[in-house]
DNA sequence: CTAATATTGTGAAGTATTTCACAAGTAGAA
DNA sequence: TTCTACTTGTGAAATACTTCACAATATTAG
């Protein structure tokens, strides 16, 4: 796309969550819906989801709302939805296993199509009908699968080990869950999961109100 | 405590990145640490650093950059971590076990005390040393135990069963795994960890980019 | 003691994001 | 037709957040 125009970060998340609650509104049969309506069930105003919508186009109509069912085309569309991703997981541990068989992910377009950790006692045995491999073997199974994001999820003590031979992979994109932040080239987008942060958060907000 | 000025979400989250950055910098035996090295670690720049310390208060001495250890308590102090929080998993699907056995929650001062699930497939099986419980006991369970936060985990079906429940109890805070707005009393805080909002981001900047 | 080098703390300036507010468009009723 | 009730799209205003820039302070070397 030749879109110039920067879009913030926060306006993407709401995208993402608008897009959920369409497919409900659609699946519920409503052939239209108001920017009030969105709001109200994403928890925020009218007039964000006006504009964050205005950033990309004018999707509504005047006096009448928004298609419910075209909202749900375009937002897929802006989000780079409109097709699926082959995904990798590495780090076969507790929360990597379990994001393997998560089915949010496939619902959603990223399929899990290989998988890697770095322990010779996992490599080699099956999961969710996927074989592991050995980390080592990323550069050339990435490229022969066209595989274009890795869900990482390997304990901090991998970490520097795995990032270097992400980097010399044609990976594009790293969902990290590893608290750590990740050393790679500018050409890798990286998004982070960070639980304990959250929980943090979370502490500090419940210790403000005594 | 009585801080009326309102902190922004984004510095928290940085406070929390710091604290990690600095453990491993006390760990490392350097007795003091500068804004430069904080922000080049965790990604920022060193007057971002500045300024959310100095929202807290003045921690550092011209000329020498911060006390490492001091600056640890600090934002301990500030995080509400210098104490242990009593958690409670409700949903022990793939992901909710995983986080049971996560060695993180606990090294940061968050102790999983109790679980809960809906299916009596469920309950009364052990896991990790705990009980299962249904989720009709949270009630009574909460406020024996003392449990003030939950990691929600169940499946999207089961949010409005499990919602009011929590509502009713003494929770105070929810860290919630699944992709819903959740309807809460305004006392309760909740934050929430949106996996596929994550990657779907990740979709749109790899979109971007051609 | 002076100069050179480091580094914090923080107003002020600069950006970014959200909210306001209203013209303009739509439909249905009278 | 005309009036009323809705609702979008979007500049402009208001807020929020980040970066700048520099006085103040500390240490070391000469």
């Amino acid at each position: 796309m030749s879109n110039k125009k920067k879009i913030a970060e926060s306006a993407i998340g709401r995208l993402s969550v608008y897009l959920r609650i369409l497919e409900d509104i659609v699946a519920a049969g409503e052939p239209t819906v108001s920017s009030q309506t969105m709001a109200s069930q994403s928890g925020t105003t009218a007039a964000q989801v006006r504009k964050d919508l205005s950033l990309f186009g004018s999707f509504g109509r005047r006096g009448l709302g928004y298609s419910s069912s075209d909202l749900v085309s375009r937002i897929r569309q802006i989000l780079g939805l409109n097709r699926r991703w082959k995904t990798a997981v590495i780090g076969l541990g507790r929360i990597g296993s379990a994001l393997v068989e998560h089915r949010g992910f496939f619902d959603r377009g990223f399929d899990i199509v290989a998988l890697f950790d770095t322990s010779d006692f996992k490599v080699g045995s099956n999961l969710h009908g996927l074989q592991i491999h050995h980390i080592d073997k990323i550069r050339h199974i990435v490229s022969d699968k066209k595989i274009e994001i890795v869900i990482l999820a390997v304990p901090v003590e991998a970490v520097s080990e795995v990032i270097d031979l992400i980097g010399n992979s044609d990976i594009k994109g790293i969902l990290n869950w590893t608290p750590t932040r990740l050393a790679v080239p500018d050409s890798i987008e990286v998004k982070n999961v960070n639980m304990v942060m959250e929980l943090e958060a979370l502490s500090f907000k419940l210790s403000q109100e005594e």
